[in-house]
Order: structure tokens, then sequence, then C-alpha cells
DNA sequence: ATTTCTCTTGCATAAATATTCATTGTCTTG
DNA sequence: CAAGACAATGAATATTTATGCAAGAGAAAT
């Protein structure tokens, strides 16, 4: 009765290696290399592959999930920054020469919603705060953030 | 007849900040923020804006293509910007990694009055407005100049 | 001002995908 | 081995998404 996790590897051969636009033509690709399935199992076998279907300018295809990793190079931050400041509008790091979009893009990758958003120069950070009222428990916790990791 | 920028704009920011399981259901949170569309345009809108639909273990959702570097030539500032907020003194665009720059440049080339300069970092755009107080109405003219565009 | 184009959209419907229900093998257990 | 519990699957169908077509709204051209 069954092939499935071969079916299921095949699959995934399939649809990494050229464009599908849906079930019906995977049927075929599939039926070509022995295995003869249904619209329905196809229906199931993607949804247990976590496939995306995508939208491209040559019209619709599946694709593995292009979920984007959320890889976090620990940085070594603490080291690198050598300053945290503040004015009235917004916090102000100071790092060491070529580190600032390091500590920047660390920052961003913690998703604080206290933060807008960042722009990072060759030693220096700029902070955005979601309200220029939060400016001192902001700088308060991008200090806790970068001393902690 | 038409909000079709703004509307774009709102359904990635939906889309982005929670699971929308199908078209309708995305359909009734635009109608929360005032725009009432059927789900034909919606179908429509998502493929201009090669939206995924992807399969998680809570079931389907919408999310949003990360975009290949080599296929797109064409700097197409609607996807390359995630989002755009602010303060209470500027305007903040976030972008695809690498692509602030560009979208600073483009917001540069307008020359609009509105706006007195822009400091790109490498996804993130600041933004400087004639006056703090015109910071609301610029965000809304800057999506529209973007996604116009 | 009239005509012509282009863009956007809804409606109706086609196409594609997901799901319910029933069937059939495969194990497991007593 | 029989009985029950699962897993996999197809057929039929429900649900969801895409699209052909026509209408309206501007913009651009004549």
């Amino acid at each position: 009765m069954m092939n499935k996790p071969q079916r299921l590897f095949v699959i995934k051969e399939i649809i990494q290696s050229q464009p599908v636009a849906n079930q019906e033509e995977l049927a075929g690709l599939l039926k070509k290399r022995g295995f003869e399935v249904t619209q329905a199992t196809l229906s199931r076998d993607l949804a247990e592959l976590g496939v995306a279907r995508i939208h491209t300018p040559d019209g619709v295809r599946y694709s593995l999930t292009p979920v984007s990793e959320e890889q976090k190079v620990t940085p070594l931050v603490l080291r690198e920054v050598t300053s945290i400041d503040h004015n009235e509008v917004m916090v102000v790091i100071k790092t060491l020469p070529g580190r600032a979009s390091g500590v920047a893009s660390y920052l961003d990758s913690l998703k604080n919603p206290q933060i807008i958003g960042t722009v990072a120069g060759d030693d220096t950070v700029f902070i955005t705060p979601s309200s220029v009222k939060k400016i001192v428990p902001l700088e308060k916790l991008i200090k806790e953030l970068l001393l902690t990791q």
C-alpha cells in the first residue's frame, strides 16, 4: 500500500529542482518516477513537508519553506561597545572601530518594541526609541541587554 | 475608487504581525482598518506582493517571501521596505538587508520639502521631517511615495 | 470636449487545494 | 487468530484561490 517516506523525499527533490505550478503537475512528475498518487495525497504530503506556495513573476510555484532562519551570531558585544549615551531624542552607542554594524545587528535581532530602528556608521550606532519619553529607560534596557548577553 | 498603495502596505503589515489563514480573514482585518475589498482583489494583491502561503504546525498562513538577492535586479522598493514607523521626532524605515541606502537615495531624489534629510544604515533609514509636528502626515506621504513609485 | 488608454475592481465562475468519509492494509495485544 | 487501533489513501466534495469579463474612473491624447 505504500512508500510514503520515499515519496516525500522525491517530492522535495522535485520541487527543489524545478518549478511546479500545482499538485496535478506534481502528480504527473511523480508518476514518471513510479509513484502514483492522487491530488488529495499530495495536498497532505505538501502540508506535512511544510512546503510553501509562492508567487513569482513567472507564476505560482512550490518551494521548500523559505522561512528565514533567525541565526543569532552571539557577538562579543560587551567588548566591542565603548560607551552608551543619549540626548533628548536618541541613544548613541560608541564602539570599537568597524564594530558598529555588528552591534546594531545584534540590537535589531532582539526585536525589542522599545527600539524603532538603528543606524550604524563605522564606530557609532544611533538608536531611535519608540518614544523620546522612553529614552532613559531604553538606555538602561540596552545596557542590560548588552551586558547580559 | 482606490487606495491601492496604502492597502498593499497595510496587507504587508498585517500578515507580518499575525497569522492569517485565508483571504476572507484578511478581508475582515482590512475592513477594520478601513479598506473594504473583495477576495478577488486580495488574491491579486497577494500575488503582486509575492506573498507565500505556507504550512505551519498551526495551519496555513501567509508570509512575505524573503527576496533572494540574485533574482531582484530591479530594486522594487515595494518589496524592499519591510516597515515604516515613527516616534515623536523622526520616521524610521526598515528594509531588507543592505537595501536601506537604495531606499534612502530614492527618497532623497524626490526632494520633497517635508523631508529635511535621511540617513541610511544597512537595513534602516532615519528620516528627519521639516517639523516634528508633521511626523504623522509625513509617514503617510512616505508610504504613498514608496508604494506608488 | 471627445476619444482612447490604462488601471483597478467586483461579479461570476473556473481552477486548485483541503477535508470528510469510507476502505484497506499493518501492527499490537490479548 | 480475532479484535482493536492506526496509518495511508482515494473518491467525492467543500473550501479557498485565481481569473475572464465588463464597468467605472482618471489621465492622456487628439
